[in-house]
DNA sequence: TGTACATCAGTGAACGCGCGTTCACTGATGTAC
DNA sequence: TGTACATCAGTGAACGCGCGTTCACTGATGTAC
């Protein structure tokens, strides 16, 4: 592909290269270098748009946070106005995301960046993560106030179960998945609801 | 501390260097340099005793295996001869185990190296998950035949669960824990085996 | 419409660094007689 | 018990490499008049 000596939009360019190398060789095999040349550009190009190697995997993981909010927030209101179904919705859309977008989840979850160095993106995930409590919230008022359980820990559990799903069963890192990995959530989940009183016992 | 020119037992002193390191700056922080420095040692020196790097890294995973099969071993045997004492114990013996050997876990589920590369290795780990596969086996004959999901199948869960908690409240990557991760996942576990129909209703 | 000029987004060369790895070597150890 | 010698486990210097980052620069763009 030619190119002036102006690229246009480097910036989002940078992006999109970050994004298939962290895919394809995790976040560590990521390198400014590469991802430069990838764009077609040379190195010291990307201080024009970015402060340095970790500000472009900020730039990633927060643009992935972004995706993941509306994802989950879209969901959400999908399955209103039952509480479960958004809640199991919600729930889906976590794999969902981890398989369309590995490139964001990795930059997210596995690029062992401090989420507290990077405020914005402190923000940005905080709001992702609302949505799967706001869900478990609401789906919490449907059981007896006298053995209801915190909101935010079976939204925990939810976020837990689905992330272990991914590391261990869509990336290699477990055992070769004895099940799609969408069906062992959905049913995992579907288990874990009974547990609470939210689906019969005998459905 | 002094030493000849033979150090006595490089090779062990080697893997307890790279523990310490991974442990404190994840698996990417580790090099071959820096764990032969910890260990008082010549760079070349570590040649003596492995193939290069991802030798040494799989040997700490190896070992890493070997203790965490070895303790859902014990734990398994120890909650005998209740099926469910046994399957919540080895639950408890993966989050005690991640705690307790943080440099081993992320050598052995963070390193990103594969496991299908290292035959021993996959072994080895074969070995930890049989153990789980086991207890779930045990504990699905207390089921209905008719209603019986396949023992991997939620031996899986549990699995993901517990690897999920690890990773987002034990480690930063998700948010600061609401609760304990201990707790969570004992809570955790606890609403999921009700719903699988194995823990009364009311308890 | 044309020209002058400021601004901007790239280049390319250079840097210092630490990495993993190799090599010929040497000091220490232990075994045979 | 003493000596010769093979074996072993380290050293230290060197390598090539790619990294992230900096710097003075230059080509392209767009705006004012």
């Amino acid at each position: 592909m030619k190119r002036g000596y102006h690229h246009g939009n480097l910036r989002q360019a940078l992006v999109e290269a970050a994004l298939a190398l962290i895919a394809d060789k995790g976040p560590t095999g990521f390198t400014l270098s590469e991802a430069a040349k990838a764009a077609d550009v040379t190195p010291a190009a990307v201080y024009r748009h970015f402060a340095g190697r970790d500000d472009l995997i900020a730039e990633v993981a927060r643009q992935g946070f972004d995706i993941f909010g509306a994802l989950m927030e879209y969901a959400y209101a999908d399955g209103q106005p039952s509480a479960l179904a958004a809640f199991e919705a919600t729930g889906r859309a976590y794999l969902a995301f981890a398989r369309k977008y590995p490139g964001h989840y990795m930059a997210m979850f596995e690029s062992g960046l401090a989420p507290a160095n990077h405020p914005e993106l402190a923000q940005v995930s905080a709001r992702a993560r609302g949505v799967l409590e706001r869900a478990a919230q609401q789906l919490s008022e449907h059981l007896p106030a006298d053995r209801r359980p915190p909101a935010t820990m079976f939204s925990s559990h939810i976020w837990a179960m689905s992330h272990g799903v991914v590391e261990l069963f869509m990336r290699g890192n477990g055992a070769p998945s004895p099940f799609p990995p969408e069906d062992l959530l959905e049913a995992g989940i579907g288990i874990y609801l009974r547990g609470l009183g939210l689906i019969p016992a005998d459905s």
